[in-house]
DNA sequence: TACACATAGTAAAACGTTTAACTTTATTTT
DNA sequence: AAAATAAAGTTAAACGTTTTACTATGTGTA
């Protein structure tokens, strides 16, 4: 007598007083006799059978889950990102293991070791630190980081993206450009903005000032930076390129709390394009990443890798959406 | 002769000339002879071992793995809250396997299921479906909504928060206030937050309307609203208790936009507390959400169930945290 | 009628652990 | 010094699948 507790294959054999494998084909869609599969499909409802993904895991060698490395969710490109990449996941049949490593080196190794003993299918990760020891024998995908000439790294063109950044508050009538960026110091593609933003300021002779804060405890010295560059009713700059939407946002709130007009006195463009687009023309300005076409495309290029995407560094295109901080 | 594939316990077994069974007790610290201890993980160390999850799994009746099922990661709610919770789990030892829905009925159905074929651990679930068929026999709890009377829920006090948001800007002055939503329709603990308001306005007899959109796709109604209250200059409403702050948010910017000078004209209040703290005074005021709280409330609650926690309903305070969309 | 020959189904090993029951060896107790 | 007890290891079954190799059954061919 069997207890209550969740059925088994075996449970369904008896029930139906056919084989175990014969069970199993009939799961798996391999060709049976019509009136057993009958027999077992009606056994399977019976009980209310389901695999056990576990057992399955450990026989065959897929398990179907996908570990994602993020270092938080309380930036919404990151969350954005996750969300996309776990649809794409699940559209293809694969789930994903969400992990946070806050920006920790430490936390970072470990994931991979987690992904190691759970066997899993593959890795997703933005990770910050320098180098990680990626065992082997399982694939892996960056995005935005460059981890091992042999991994694929997905990212969008931040060097044209701050280019046109630079460009579009230039054609705006910006003649004195200032570029805020903070965060933990990584050599990663998001670099490549400051790159491309100077870029566009030197052949085009524009004056420009950096800001640049590595420590993301330190926020509040970007504020004093901006209240230093305000005198009497006037601002210093007349056009910012903040590294992401949500320091934008920041930066606009607290202009316009010290009486700074946006845009009419400084053009303010962000970095991400996360904020909602229904509102469209209402939010900041901004360089949009493609963040559903990467998430696509990390996907696409984890589970089917081929020769060209090994080691690959595939850059998707940015745009520019005006918003209200500009005045275009 | 083993292949160079990923070793395992007989590998170590024959590595160091012991049992299998021994290998196994070093593994999970039982009681083993000085000498035999340091063999077994001295072979460990040398061949690189780690224990197969899945086995272990198989075996054993715990996956330490538990699902979190969320509408989506692009509302800064639910991402933090995402965040927080895999955090609190990880703290415990186990990891989170996310489960997207979109909102959609049909996809959390599934993700149960999902949890069920995976011998998950537990669910904390965030969902939109009136009802859902949770098997027994796995843990559950939710959180801002009621699913069964016997599945836990954790949420901040809602009610007390319509309340406070209510209190404060008639406090700060307003006289004529408007409650503005968007969701999917719930029955869920948000709706309190509109009971709590509409409590305080009658008690004291202030002015109120309110504008509840239950189609996420029709946001577009809401700005035709606003639009509608703008006389030459001037807001019919010197109050605003947003739903969340993400819309708080756009009805900022929208206001703005239409040169009605926030707090002057109107003082906003929105509804969470995401809003990156570094920036305090700069953001928009709001009533916020133990979130950290709530997660590991959530958490502690699935893990260790008591007779207290069954089908309990945990309300975690919340508090109003002034920004620069209220006089205060 | 006997032959090969698909077809349908089965038995049993394997995946990598854990663990209960057992055996061997060493330590005490009288 | 023999018996009783404790300690250290080992064997083998079990978890729930998949899959290879096999047997039994029925169909068509000479």
């Amino acid at each position: 007598m069997k207890t209550d507790s969740t059925p088994t294959m075996k449970d369904v054999a008896q029930e139906c007083g056919l084989s175990l494998a014969t069970v199993s084909k009939v799961i798996n869609g391999l060709p049976v006799g019509k009136a057993s599969r009958q027999k077992v499909e009606a056994a399977i409802e019976k009980l209310g059978y389901q695999v056990n993904a576990y057992a399955r895991a450990l026989k065959g060698s897929k398990t179907y889950i996908v570990a994602l490395v993020m270092p938080s969710l309380k930036h919404p490109f990151f969350a954005h990102l996750t969300d996309e990449l776990t649809k794409a996941l699940t559209m293809r049949g694969y789930r994903s293991l969400l992990i946070i490593t806050n920006y920790d080196v430490e936390a970072e190794q470990k994931s991979f070791e987690l992904v190691r003993t759970h066997k899993m299918d593959g890795v997703i990760a933005l990770t910050y630190s320098p180098d990680i020891a990626i065992g082997d024998s399982i694939p892996v995908v960056t995005i935005d980081r460059h981890l091992d000439p042999d991994v694929p790294c997905v990212s969008s063109d931040n060097f044209r993206g701050g280019e046109i950044a630079a460009q579009k508050l230039i054609e705006l009538g910006c003649r004195k450009l200032l570029f805020l960026r903070i965060t933990s110091p990584i050599q990663g593609e998001p670099n490549k903005r400051l790159a491309g933003f100077e870029n566009i300021c030197k052949t085009q002779n524009v004056d420009y000032d950096t800001f640049l804060l590595s420590d993301v405890e330190q926020e509040g010295l970007v504020y004093r930076y901006l209240e230093e560059h305000i005198q009497d009713g006037g601002f210093a700059y007349d056009g910012i390129f903040c590294n992401s939407d949500m320091m934008a946002n920041r930066v606009i709130s607290y202009l316009r709390e010290k009486d700074i007009s946006i845009p009419e006195q400084v053009q303010i463009i962000g970095y991400d394009g996360i904020i909602d687009r229904f509102t469209d023309k209402y939010v900041c300005s901004t360089i949009e990443q493609p963040i559903a076409m990467m998430a696509e495309t990390a996907v696409t290029v984890l589970l089917n890798p081929t020769d060209t995407t090994i080691g690959a560094n595939i850059c998707l295109p940015v745009r520019y959406v005006p918003g209200g901080t500009t005045k275009d």
